[in-house]
DNA sequence: TCATTCAGCGAACAAGTGTTAGCTTATTCG
DNA sequence: CGAATAAGCTAACACTTGTTCGCTGAATGA
């Protein structure tokens, strides 16, 4: 009943997944990832890792989801964070920012192949960023009260700057990073501000 | 001295370069492009590509230099053309996205490659973008009399939303890129219009 | 206990890759 | 004209890649 079988299938499964995620870098995309060196570095022989996974897409598409997740919970915790008194905006931003300096690899990875060949990846790839825009659309319509399309927009708008923003910032030297981080908030503050007073002109406009 | 040695390596070069271009895709990506592909199709030997090229790397950034130029020259030529009284952002937006959809596999180039393995292909990407981020700022300054700082700032919050919304607008629809034009535009407006309104916050605060 | 399951292995395959060496042959130039 | 140049070619090299097949041996469960 221990399960000696399953948990040392789910122990080899884990080395895989660390195999392929110590291999990314800089200088390594997991497009041009090859199966046979992800096998090696995992110890395990390469026909093996069928054993596990379909496809090294396969394998991809499973990083994903977790990243996904992770960076999402991440993100929540962030805005409750926030009743402390910090604005929104700069707690997310560092928060966000804390995850890329500490999860460099999976970040790189999202952003390689958000654009990369493989459908499936752009696919859900793209859920993970419509989930981050879809909670911080409805967390702007609860705090401010901005209609809903309007939200939407500023929603799009803030996580594609918080995300590029990020991308410079992995290669970025520390003091850099810290002024990366300021003009991050300035600019996710000019969006606010100006989808503000687009409202508010809307309504004056007599509608 | 009609040079129809010169004149002739001209015309395989050039077919190289096309063969290159043409091979890119949704599913094919530079980076896992094979010399020996683009030589097949540009109709030569393999071998004969070193004649041209050192490697598929400088092919890369010949392409890189070759479009960032035209893009750059398009971008210019849109902010002279809104003299004519339409809004400098409206008609940036519609000239980049019509670039987006004349050029795919151009624009997917730089959009892969700005975050791909090669550090090369990163720098030379980056050069590209900085050159749009610095010929905006300067308009901005000069149009809207903004201090430099906050000019950057936003010309970079500007680019980076354009060129996002471009590889949306790449894979999308025929009417959903019209509203996607429109949420640009939209976005665009909340930056500028937050820009502003910042600065005067500031003197109005007594600085 | 004994048959079954199944994670892992080694060998082998057909393909495709970048790159070198050396030849051909039309252009160039003194 | 005649030597030099250089674009392009064929053949060959040493690799790496994904994937199939059939085997082993330990955990599983009736």
């Amino acid at each position: 009943m221990a399960g000696i079988r399953a948990q040392q299938k789910q122990k080899t499964r884990q080395a895989i997944i660390h195999a392929a995620l110590n291999q990314l870098s800089a200088e390594q995309s997991f497009a041009n990832l090859s199966l046979r060196e992800v096998a090696r570095e995992a110890g395990i022989a390469p026909t093996s890792f069928y054993r596990h996974f379909k496809d090294m897409e396969e394998l991809g598409l499973t990083l994903v989801d977790e990243c996904g997740l992770t960076l999402r919970q991440l993100m929540r915790s962030a805005r409750r964070r926030f009743d402390e008194g910090i604005s929104v905006i700069e707690v997310s931003v560092e928060v966000f920012m804390e995850f890329v300096e500490q999860n460099p690899n999976i970040f790189r990875l999202l952003l390689r192949e958000r654009s990369g060949t493989s459908r499936a990846f752009r696919e859900a790839i793209a859920r993970e960023e419509e989930h981050l825009t879809a909670e911080l659309e409805e967390y702007l319509i609860q705090s401010t009260g901005l209609p809903g399309n309007v939200a939407r927009i500023q929603a799009e708008a803030l996580v594609t700057l918080t995300f590029n923003n990020g991308a410079e910032y992995l290669d970025a030297s520390a003091d850099r990073r810290q002024t990366l981080i300021e003009n991050t908030i300035m600019q996710l503050r000019f969006v606010a501000h100006g989808a503000n007073a687009y409202v508010l002109a809307q309504q004056s406009n007599g509608r």
